[in-house]
DNA sequence: CTGAAAGCGCTTACAG
DNA sequence: CTGAAAGCGCTTACAG
């Protein structure tokens, strides 16, 4: 008999599904993941009871037996990290398509957390992994993954490792697609400004620029460049310090958008205009940014795109172990009034 | 005898941790939880063992057997939405600071995505549930997660719900405290700007505006009030078809900071100042907002503080079922420059 | 202080 | 097309 879904019942499992149904517990599964042949008449009676009872599935259970999961993780530095907050979003959504409910741990940009907390996600049993590497993370990072064969996929930031794809975009071509844009507005004295030195992506983006001006027969002297956190505040600072210490540049790369909303500020309270008296260009593209005053000069990155092919990649190493990739998404310059 | 951990090794389970160290299964288990009465002997054997195997214990096996889960869910609109992505990032921190991982759905604000979310979070075996609740849930929207005995905290919007803890802020005083500032500062003509007409919080805020106003004796007509998506290009439009329709009208409410920051954008359309030729005063106060130009004047709320709350709200909750509580966070006013 | 054994709710060969 | 039974890796009374 079935009874109607009251608050005090107790939740039904694949038994109480299969005595209402008058099945056996082997129909219950197979009609329920649309397994082997059963009869249509068999398949909609089960459905409906299980329907009535309010049944669901314990993945734990299934897990166990199976080995099967239908969890993702995802490890970052900092979910409320705007980057990465759309990153996860689209992740998310990617993975809820397939079926997939996501894991999220940040690390805090700290080796040990990390690992920590990729072991937390192996015991949860997830499927695969998605992790934008803490500073200093290399392939031994990742050892435990691979020796509890979980797959997973490195995103943002790169670590030299042959068992995992890659999805990220060409920070190198970031830091030039910024420099060369200021050089052709005609700037000499180029600053950069923002993120902390160890961090790949900046030595990248630094090392862009670099390049790029070098092509050019222009220096970027270290004692134009700043280091340290990825903050507005930082960014503020560090310009108060450049304009008192480097008088004579006339544009900075920040190297990102915060940095530069931070020199926005640095500026203004030096009485100078972004754009006017120095140009800023930043990197990301948040979308406010085309609401600063002045709009933000940018190179595009793409979190949400990366979120959702980070995905697409794990979910292809989890159908075939042995599938590799390696994305490198182009950015793109926006040109608005700061430069 | 005990190998080292190579890549092709297979995991380890707990019946090689006890072969390892020549217990039983039920050595192993009552040392890895700080069970029992073990000899410090035994005790230092097995965790050495567990150690040099690697050994990661399995949370599925573990939560089917004792039906306790180290899982916690968070159900939000959208996760990308930096307001949740701080609540997040908080709630994450302190649900792992008791060894508990943090499992996020996006419902994007549809109440069948809603519950499909929530049955999939029972499913995986959540220990308790956080939920901003889409527009349009009520108490029966929550009624499997009660009959699956997973206690559930209600964050941010508020339903009327006598099973759950409630933790949010008070809105109708965000709306009253931004309203008494503009008045006390010399405006009359006080419009309201953003946020989805069904929106709950909107609705409070725009009665609490609308409140502290009639006090004074000051008419906030339909007319002024315009509604519409939370976002940027909305408070845009709004704010430039305000000027037109409404130009007598000297200051403006908006449902939060993004929609502020489209004000902003209005206005610079027009050629019009912020805070010069037209008050703007935001809800959030997200930090960029200091950097803006002029720096937002905002009503405060707490993000991270919701999140943090309602991680341990919940926890309580999953000790004691019984346990209920609702916090109302206090708003507070942050002026700058654009009021 | 330690162990043998039952059982959580599923899935999956295997048999018919 | 359907069912009986084994087993995934743990935890937990229970016994000694």
């Amino acid at each position: 008999m079935i009874h109607s879904v009251k608050d005090t019942q107790k939740p039904a499992s694949i038994k109480e599904v299969a005595e209402a149904a008058g099945v056996s517990l082997t129909t219950v599964s197979l009609v329920l993941n649309g397994k082997g042949r059963i009869s249509t008449d068999t398949r909609h009676r089960v459905q409906e009871t299980a329907q009535a009872l309010g049944f669901i599935p314990n993945k734990s259970a299934a897990r166990l037996r199976s080995g099967r999961s239908l969890l993702l993780g995802l490890v970052v530095n900092d979910i409320s990290n705007p980057f990465f907050a759309e990153l996860s979003s689209d992740l998310e959504a990617e993975a809820a398509s397939s079926g997939y409910l996501s894991v999220i741990a940040n690390t805090g940009d700290d080796l040990d957390r990390q690992s920590r907390v990729i072991d937390t996600m192996i015991g949860q049993g997830v499927a695969g992994l998605v992790v934008s590497a803490a500073s200093g993370s290399d392939v031994s990072s990742f050892a435990r993954l691979r020796v509890h064969n979980v797959p997973y996929v490195l995103a943002v930031r790169e670590v030299s490792d042959p068992y995992a794809s890659f999805v990220g975009f060409d920070n190198v071509l970031a830091g030039r697609t910024a420099a060369d844009h200021l050089a052709a507005r005609g700037h000499r004295r180029i600053a950069f400004v923002g993120g902390p030195a160890r961090n790949q992506n900046r030595a990248e983006r630094l090392a862009g620029a670099r390049d790029a001006l070098r092509r050019r027969c222009i220096d970027l002297p270290d004692a134009w460049v700043r280091d340290g956190p990825a903050t507005r505040t930082f960014g503020a600072a560090a310009m108060a310090d450049l304009i008192r210490a480097a008088p004579d540049v006339t544009a900075v790369i920040c190297f990102n958008d915060t940095v530069a909303l931070g020199a926005y500020e640095g500026l203004h309270r030096a009485a100078l205009t972004p754009g006017a008296d120095l140009a800023v260009c930043g990197i990301d593209n948040v979308p406010e940014g085309a609401s600063w005053r002045p709009p933000l000069t940018t190179v595009e990155l793409h979190p949400r795109a990366i979120g959702r092919r980070a995905a697409r990649a794990l979910l292809a190493a989890i159908d075939d172990p042995a599938t590799r990739e390696r994305v490198h998404l182009t950015p793109r310059l926006v040109v608005r009034d700061s430069t």
